[in-house]
DNA sequence: CTTTTGTTTAACTATTATGTTAATTAACAT
DNA sequence: ATGTTAATTAACATAATAGTTAAACAAAAG
């Protein structure tokens, strides 16, 4: 599996994806911290950390008995890369749609 | 599900992120044509697109018999904008990363 | 040394996803 | 009409995922 295709794998899980967005907008936090993105226990939490770690979209600092985890900026980069790596597609495709648009509202 | 994890979760998996890839180098190809992203059978290729148009990544054509598939720039954008609204945190994150590299290389 | 706090691993269950072959649908060509 | 081509849906088997509670582990605090 590419690795990007792992990385959309990991943040496809509603859980996943609110642990990283929680985590980007908040900085680092303890495991336990990310309990709050929803009622879920707290070996739950932690094995879509695992899984968060292993797609290499968050990584693990200890601090005493606590596990602080934080976005991987690598990560978010390499999905934006991919999508800029399109750019010409879509930008294009997005004009002629617009055009298109704009076409229709005069018709009328 | 947010709307973005649902992208996500459609390019999580290996074969339908090939043929995402193949639509966006190639352009817009029938079902048939996609069989090539690995070896797997023609109601395989059938699911796993349904499963990228309900997320809303690829849209289909009919033409006659054939069911032409193109990706939808919106989905591609999308994914970049998500990138690009952490685009402080990752870019900054990178510089420090980098700097510190330097720093280290001197050292020696 | 015992308890508390924070987190992970183990064991198990339920649900979802993926792949296969067979059958069906749809349009075209003879 | 009949066969051919293109693709999907049905039915089924198997594997992977995500959740739970209970147990284990690690460090800190009493």
């Amino acid at each position: 599996m590419s690795n990007l295709s792992s990385t959309f794998a990991a943040l496809g899980d509603a859980t996943r994806f609110a642990i990283v967005e929680k985590l980007l907008q908040e900085g680092e936090l303890p495991a336990g911290e990310l309990r709050s993105v929803g009622q879920i226990s707290a070996p739950a939490i932690s094995r879509h950390l695992k899984v968060l770690r292993k797609a290499g979209v968050v990584e693990q600092r200890i601090d005493a008995q606590r596990r602080l985890y934080s976005v991987r900026p690598e990560a978010v980069q390499a999905i934006g890369a991919w999508s800029m790596s399109y750019r010409d597609f879509w930008q294009k495709s997005l004009d002629r749609l617009e055009m298109a648009l704009i076409k229709e509202s005069k018709k009328k």
